[in-house]
DNA sequence: AAACCGGGGCA
DNA sequence: TGCCCAGGTTT
């Protein structure tokens, strides 16, 4: 018998009896509903995404819903997900399929592939999972997995290691029960063999694990060379008028593109010029609050946050686009950037107290 | 505090 | 083709 079949009957095996198979994309399978869970949980784990999921399909139930929806209400639904250049893609693949392909998702590995946001495991996965296809998927559970399963030594992100992972990917996938098997694999490498406590005393496939003959489990896959983090500063201008909080529409690329987010300045001695600037009016009782660090992977951003008010901004000014003049207290249909909400639910609290003279921010962390 | 992650974009 | 990027969450 060939390692392969073995492997892949051991893992169904294990998958009928304690796999997950009420999870809310595995009820009334679609394309659409397995497309949406995919990028979902491209970033984010299982239990995380569940009420995200729900709301969205309540919100947006087939492709065509979300086709029609503004970008924003999209972006709204994936406030806190992360990652929103993905919210972006799954918005301009939705208008494509309904252009392009009058509203039905095309089932071939490269048509689906030639939509934004789907690249090759993407494809397969909602392909082998809703279409019963017989295609390989190497997300990241999977890598971990095989890598440990066949001991691959090297970084999964060099070509060399992807393509033997791609062609172990292949080996290992069955003819008969995909669906079942691409969803086997990805529950195991979430649940069983984890990153940080692998449990092989439950896993089906340790008998010819070579990290779990060799006690190298910790070792692989072999973790991305480290690189140090780059600090970078930014002031966030916290502009309070009488009709509430400035908020600009940042570019829709880059850093938290698309999301709403308080005008940014250099240095703290650029919050009254750019008043005058680009309101035409005068700042007035300008505060520099403490600063913070927020943390991303690839850097670390100082922020100082400068509260100022505004009392009688020009009316183009008020209704000039991408530019919105928020109510803290009154959540209504934005994407945050995620210190952008933590600043503005500070100032709800602020207002809430009765003196609220002190110039300190305090944030948790 | 460090690591994670699938795809897009660009040299 | 081989970098670099994003960003809340987990460990």
């Amino acid at each position: 018998m060939s390692a392969a079949g073995d492997f892949g009957a051991r893992l169904l095996d294990w998958f009928d009896r304690h796999g997950r198979h009420d999870l809310p994309w595995q009820q009334e399978i679609s394309v659409y509903r397995v497309w949406v869970s995919e990028i979902m949980l491209q970033q984010t784990q299982v239990v995380t995404v569940i009420p995200y999921y729900q709301r969205f399909m309540a919100r947006f139930p087939d492709v065509t819903s979300l086709a029609r929806a503004p970008i924003d209400e999209v972006l709204h639904h994936w406030s806190g997900l992360g990652y929103y250049a993905r919210a972006r893609h799954l918005h301009r693949a939705a208008r494509q399929v309904v252009e392009q392909h009058q509203g039905r998702f095309p089932e071939t590995l490269e048509d689906l592939e030639a939509l934004p946001g789907i690249g090759r495991s993407t494809a397969a996965a909602i392909l082998s999972i809703a279409c019963g296809q017989r295609h390989a998927i190497l997300d990241g559970n999977v890598k971990r997995v095989l890598a440990r399963h066949r001991g691959v030594e090297g970084w999964p992100g060099t070509t060399a290691v992807s393509r033997r992972l791609w062609a172990l990917a292949e080996a290992m996938t069955p003819t008969a029960r995909v669906a079942d098997y691409t969803q086997a694999i990805m529950d195991l490498g979430a649940t069983v063999c984890t990153r940080g406590r692998p449990t092989c005393g439950v896993c089906p496939v340790a008998s010819d694990c070579v990290a779990h003959a060799t006690d190298r489990q910790s070792l692989l896959p072999t973790p991305r060379p480290r690189r140090e983090q780059p600090l970078r500063s930014t002031v966030m201008l916290i502009i309070r008028g009488p009709d509430g909080v400035l908020l600009e529409r940042r570019p829709p690329t880059g850093l938290w593109g698309g999301l709403w987010g308080f005008p940014e300045v250099p240095s703290t001695g650029e919050a009254e010029p750019w008043c005058r600037r680009h309101l035409g009016t005068e700042a007035h009782e300008v505060h520099a609050l403490a600063p913070f660090v927020h943390v991303f992977t690839h850097f670390r951003l100082h922020i100082t946050p400068v509260r100022l008010w505004v009392k009688d901004p020009a009316a183009s000014v008020m209704e000039a686009p991408g530019r919105v003049w928020y109510k803290p207290e009154a959540r209504s249909e934005l994407g945050l950037a995620a210190p952008v909400a933590r600043l503005l639910d500070h100032i709800v609290h602020e207002d809430g107290e009765i003196n609220g003279s002190h110039g300190e921010l305090r944030l948790p962390g």
